[in-house]
DNA sequence: ACAACCAGTTTTATTTTGCAATCAGTTAAA
DNA sequence: TTTAACTGATTGCAAAATAAAACTGGTTGT
């Protein structure tokens, strides 16, 4: 078997376009470390530690791995410190947003989001697509390297 | 504590928009069945069972219970047939079609979609927010009791 | 009466998660 | 130059969730 090949057989139970999203992000932690990225500006494994919902770092990690394989971050390291590592957004990555945004809009509409939070996700949903274009723009410039 | 603020107090932990919506449909299943529902008409335990991806019957029999509980679908009788039910979204379901067009809008750029799904989604897509709109309104007419 | 059908439940084994402690290497301060 | 603190993890263990298969009690059609 070829590697293209293998790529489009690999033994998924079925090729329906849920399935394959809910394969990479179908859990309760992988949306929570985007978010942390994405919203928090998070790009450091200790930072990750001290989001308000406290994942596990065993967890942390097994998930951090499962991403870079799957091609949504990647991992580079910072030169003047031999041991810190910067996790990045890939543009596969950066295409999650707007999956958070209706997340958000749901939450909005049906959950008792903190008002705080509330109020900036309005003004996203406010601009339109336009606005959530321009915050993808500004996270490309942010992380992918030229 | 009364139950209005109990509501609000539920101890979760955060009041995140990401985070709360992931407790409702964070993990394989949930939204494949909200899926099958909307996008392949099923409305009874064993149409459920009978998806590609063969969720097994406890499984399935607890995420229906959740989402219930959720308020995202609700039982019913058919009236015909005493041990028949009928299992129907809320219109707190059918504001998750957004998100579902989301995840497949990224599944379609980056993961191998089969063909026929492929075309059903980008038409749907194309139309934009109006033919998005049109859809949840046809399922309200199926799902919501006047 | 009997077989097929219905929506689940039970049982058991396996996998995943959560938690705390710990690790090896690196850097910064004394 | 020891020493302490910080880095991104890993390990061991218990608890919880999941998966697979068999099974249940009731209903319906023949």
């Amino acid at each position: 078997m070829q590697p293209v090949e293998a790529y489009f057989m690999e033994n998924y139970k079925s090729h329906c376009p849920q399935y394959l999203a809910l394969q990479v992000f179908g859990d309760k932690w992988t949306l929570l470390i985007i978010r942390d990225i994405m919203i928090e500006g998070k790009r450091r494994f200790r930072e990750f530690l001290q989001s308000k919902e406290k994942i596990a770092s065993n967890i942390l990690a097994s998930r951090l791995q499962l991403l870079e394989q799957d091609g949504i971050i990647y991992r580079s390291k910072d030169p003047q410190h031999k041991q810190k590592v910067i996790y990045s957004l890939t543009e596969k990555g950066i295409d999650l947003f707007p999956i958070l945004m209706e997340n958000a809009r749901w939450s909005l509409k049906y959950k008792p989001v903190e008002k705080e939070d509330a109020i900036k996700v309005q003004a996203i949903l406010d601009g339109g697509w336009e606005k959530i274009l321009s915050i993808m723009d500004d996270l490309r410039k942010l992380h992918l390297k030229q």
